[in-house]
RNA sequence: GCCCAGGUAGCUCAGUUGGUAGAGCAGCGGAUUGAAAAUCCGCGUGUCGUUGGUUCGAUUCCGACCCUGGGCA
């Protein structure tokens, strides 16, 4: 049964900068930042760690100092952080700005934060680590067959449209279904609670050539690694509460030089191994972009190459003149 | 110079008792509802080093040559 879409709240007018890693975003910011009083909201499922900086291309403290940053920093690299939290989060902090007669500025590469804030998240459970634990040990001993399995039983259409290799999916889908006693379609039919995005204006990075990312994504990594950045893997392994497969070890370049770190691999394979996961999530990020599921419905979109300076030049007064009281 | 081992996909390699070949990685496309920098799915034509010979047919067998390692001089 669908039910009429929850009424949404007219967020206060804002500005957006998305795209693949290392297109730029975070420069075209700063530059926003230097013509308008603007406050950057982070949407980085990465930069949220304290510790992880180099690896994530944190903004500088100095950047920092510069422009308001929010959403950086906000949690041990033991802890947890999601999607519905960021939406909390961001609509909190964009009201916020706005009631200080600033304007929020969006910037980063996570783009399932971004579908969540823009187009909803169900009303569903929370994530439980402790059920996760339970649901984790039956997976090790019987595997992720069984529990797909499982899951037929407790929701049939999730287990058809779920992969049976997906043990990610089959452990939210067992969640939800223990949790909430149904099946995730029944409680997506009930529509997606969001804000509406209207009067916002959305910058899309998107690299016409692939090449040029590639080359600018090794450049990175080198500046990362001169940087120091197999130090800052090695602060982290020397934390007690924080295991080699914990989520925060797993994200690029630190899943791959935590190899080299304890000595099971050369810095050079470990770091070819990094550019490589490096250009897969770029890859993934711009498969977002092309979907027609991720960006707000009421706002007005600008698309342009990073690596085309006119474009870049023109998205710039673009941003600056939507971002100026009328 | 001689001997040995190799030369097959962008890389590392497997294989074909003669009927023109397939894995891993990379790359490309896609999915994506509280871990998303995560997780998962799909996509494999390449002068089988070159050139002669044998053969209906050679990447495979034989010869010569080229290249790369290693050894002996």
């Amino acid at each position: 049964m669908v039910t009429a879409l929850p009424a949404t709240r007219l967020l206060p007018a804002g500005l957006v900068i998305l795209g693949p890693t290392g297109c730029g975003k975070s420069a075209l910011a700063m530059r926003v930042a230097r013509q308008l009083p603007v406050e950057i909201i982070s949407v980085d499922s990465a930069q949220v760690y304290r510790g992880l900086d180099i690896g994530t291309a944190k903004p500088s403290p100095d950047e920092q100092r510069e422009v308001p940053h929010h959403l950086l920093d906000i949690r041990d690299p033991e802890e947890s952080y999601s999607a519905g939290q960021f939406c909390a989060d961001a609509t909190r902090l964009a009201r916020e700005i706005a009631a200080r007669g600033r304007v929020p500025l969006l910037v980063g590469g996570t783009m399932l934060y971004y579908r969540a804030l823009f187009r909803g998240l169900a009303e569903l459970p929370v994530a439980d680590a402790a059920l996760r634990r339970r649901i984790d040990a039956r997976a090790a001993r019987d595997g992720w067959p069984a529990l797909h399995a499982e899951l037929s039983a407790l929701d049939p259409a999730a287990a058809t449209r779920i992969h049976h290799n997906d043990a990610q999916r089959i452990q939210r889908a067992l969640e939800v279904a223990m949790l909430s006693g149904r099946p995730l379609a029944e409680i997506w039919a009930e529509g997606l609670p969001a804000d509406d995005f209207a009067g916002w204006t959305v910058c899309v990075l998107e690299p016409a050539d692939r090449k040029c990312l590639h080359q600018l994504l090794a450049q990175r990594l080198d500046t990362m690694l001169d940087a120091g950045l197999v130090d800052e893997v090695r602060s982290l392994l020397s934390r007690d509460m924080l295991s080699e497969d914990s989520h925060t070890l797993r994200l690029v370049g630190y899943r791959q030089l935590v190899e080299h770190a304890r000595g099971r691999e050369s810095l050079q394979l470990a770091a070819s191994r990094a550019l490589a996961a490096t250009r897969q999530l770029a890859k993934r990020q711009l498969t977002w972009l092309r979907s027609d599921k991720l960006l707000p419905t009421g706002a007005t979109v600008l698309r342009g190459d990073p690596f085309d300076h006119t474009a870049m030049e023109r998205n710039l007064e673009a941003l600056i003149h939507a971002g100026r009281p009328p």
